[in-house]
DNA sequence: GCCGTTTTCGGCCCGACTGTTTTCAGTCG
């Protein structure tokens, strides 16, 4: 059991007991158990093993017992309970955007309500206005929410798909010698920021073996099918898995094909007719004759198929197989290549770790610099700073910075943008700042013009640098905001402001091809991770896929220089 | 269910917004 799976469980007893109406504040209890877990630096087996469990803040005594319960069995007693009492479908009606759990509570005791699509059915036939705290306005709101929720159905974050793959080919690679390779293919390996379903491609001889093997997997829910080389699955976290036994000669044949993207892989396919050839899953073959041209490695393919080989996040069909025949790609941005992280929180507003500590994960991974960037005070749910704390912060930080060497720590704020445009903080303080980031927090649905010049009067105060989260999606979540991204680039580019690449897998914002198009007219970009805690540092890559799929090179992206370079690269300050 | 005392039980993040009400409950972040 990870972490994760601990903390999934703890959260859902919290949402069920909160729709249950259980003694106030018992289900925040839950909550912030779970919180915890899900940003410990280390596996939740291991503190319960030294008897270090209870030293977490917010975990007494009950909550110990219950997660030995759910580390020793893989349930929880107390959830399974709930889980009978509401139907399982309640915690995705909890989803929807303007319902929570008393309206849930009361539609469940009134309606018997089992689903979502009961709850749509319901409000389309306005039946819910004559009800305590709901109107038309209130039907209408759940009829859009519904929407947005079947929109988004069936997909996953791609943090959440990468480790359901890493944990299924960790378990498939126990077969030994059988397997000689598992690769995932399909959009997670082109880093798509969302997933459909997973597909991985196994290397071996045996696949009456390997296909045996994955049915016996401990979180299968769901045999879908079975066929000579490749076995369907339904995972018990409702994510479906496609298993494809191949052969050595075949594999890079099939992982081009399974990688698609599909209209990209029709444009190969369209070249090797050309060429005299036909491209499917095992090979490359002749048209004439079935002979056999190329399959064993992508790069044999691509190259016969005279293109160099395409790194898989480019594979959309936009403009990859052209460049790759003119030998035009891109060498794209890497992990590697990143020297900091310019977007990070401590215990100061809603962080989990302090300075220090965010110094030393970021030092461990190979960084130079690192910008510690807390909410100044229009968030006052995330505990943001007033000017005062804000000049008392940065002392600290610059503090902290002296005591170590060969790193820095910049002294920054993520200040937020009220709705006029104007910064939270005032000029004087934005001043002091090394690296200040302006972002949006709240009034999200301010009308599209008035929204782009709330942001454009942002961009015109001298003190911003960077732009966070730019448009403020929330992925299989909320909307972006809606106003004229491209006027806002052009102010950026116009002022030296650089544009977020927010790393946080449930924002990935700006998305790959408002990214690209931010490119092509030459603004600047960082990739930061908005982490809360030293456990979200390394979704850097996730940052980086996103960069790699906007096309970005090294020279595209601030935070690949080294400290002195970088400085001097930002906006300079007034 | 946790925590911190007021040491044995009361309070639990809290302010803004929305849509419902006619003074506020529910939701959100």
């Amino acid at each position: 059991m990870t972490n994760r799976d601990v903390a999934r469980i703890l959260r859902e007893t919290a949402q069920l007991l909160e729709v249950e109406g259980a003694q106030i504040g018992r289900h925040r209890s839950y909550e912030r158990a779970a919180q915890q877990i899900e940003t410990l630096a280390e596996p939740v087996a291991q503190l319960v093993e030294e008897k270090r469990l209870r030293e977490v803040p917010g975990i007494g005594e009950r909550m110990e017992e219950h997660i030995g319960e759910i580390l020793g069995t893989g349930k929880f007693r107390t959830h399974q309970k709930l889980l009978k009492k509401f139907p399982p479908e309640i915690l995705d009606m909890l989803r929807l955007q303007g319902l929570g759990p008393k309206k849930i509570a009361l539609l469940w005791k009134k309606f018997k309500v089992k689903t979502v699509a009961d709850i749509a059915k319901l409000a389309r036939d306005q039946k819910l206005r004559g009800l305590a705290g709901f109107g038309e306005k209130t039907e209408q709101n759940i009829l859009k929410a519904v929407a947005a929720f079947q929109q988004f159905a069936g997909r996953f974050h791609q943090h959440k798909a990468e480790e359901a793959a890493e944990k299924l080919i960790a378990y498939i690679e126990k077969l030994g010698k059988k397997v000689e390779r598992v690769t995932a293919a399909g959009s997670l390996r082109r880093g798509r920021e969302t997933i459909g379903d997973l597909d991985l491609l196994v290397l071996s001889t045996d696949a009456e073996a390997v296909s045996r093997h994955v049915l016996a997997y401990p979180e299968v829910a769901e045999k879908l099918a079975r066929g000579e080389n490749k076995v369907s699955i339904k995972l018990t976290n409702r994510m479906q898995v496609d298993v494809r036994i191949l052969e050595k000669k075949s594999y890079g044949a099939a992982l081009v094909y399974f990688t698609g993207s599909k209209p990209h892989n029709i444009e190969l396919r369209r070249i090797a007719r050309e060429k005299g050839w036909t491209l499917n899953e095992y090979a490359l073959t002749t048209l004439k004759s079935g002979k056999w041209v190329a399959g064993r490695t992508e790069e044999e393919v691509y190259k016969k198929l005279g293109l160099v080989w395409i790194p898989p996040e480019l594979r959309e069909s936009a403009g990859e197989v052209e460049a790759a025949a003119g030998g035009r790609l891109p060498r794209l941005v890497e992990l590697a290549d990143i020297c900091g992280d310019l977007q990070m929180h401590t215990t100061e507003s809603d962080g989990k770790n302090s300075i220090e500590e965010m110094a030393a994960a970021a030092r461990a991974r190979g960084y130079e610099y690192i910008a510690i960037t807390d909410h100044s005070k229009a968030v006052t749910v995330a505990n943001g700073m007033d000017e005062k704390r804000a000049l008392a912060h940065a002392r600290r930080i610059r503090q902290a910075s002296k005591k170590l060497d060969r790193f820095r720590i910049l002294a920054g704020v993520e200040v937020d943008i009220l709705k006029d445009g104007r910064l939270d903080l005032n000029d004087e303080v934005l001043a002091q700042l090394d690296v200040v980031v302006g972002s949006i927090h709240s009034y999200m649905n301010l009308e599209p013009a008035e929204m782009t010049e709330r942001l454009l009067a942002a961009i015109e105060n001298p003190h911003l640098k960077i732009l966070g989260h730019p448009t403020g999606r929330l992925l299989l979540r909320r909307e972006p905001y809606h106003y004229d991204l491209e006027k806002i680039l052009s102010a950026c580019k116009k002022r030296g402001v650089a544009v977020e690449c927010n790393a946080f897998p449930d924002r990935l914002d700006l998305r790959d091809v408002d990214l690209r198009a931010a490119r092509e007219r030459g603004v600047k970009v960082v990739i930061s991770t908005d982490a809360h805690s030293t456990t979200h540092l390394p979704y850097m890559k996730y940052g980086v896929r996103t960069a790699r799929r906007a096309w970005l090179n090294k020279n595209d992206v601030l935070n690949t220089l080294p400290l002195d370079r970088f400085l001097k690269a930002l906006r300079p300050s007034p």
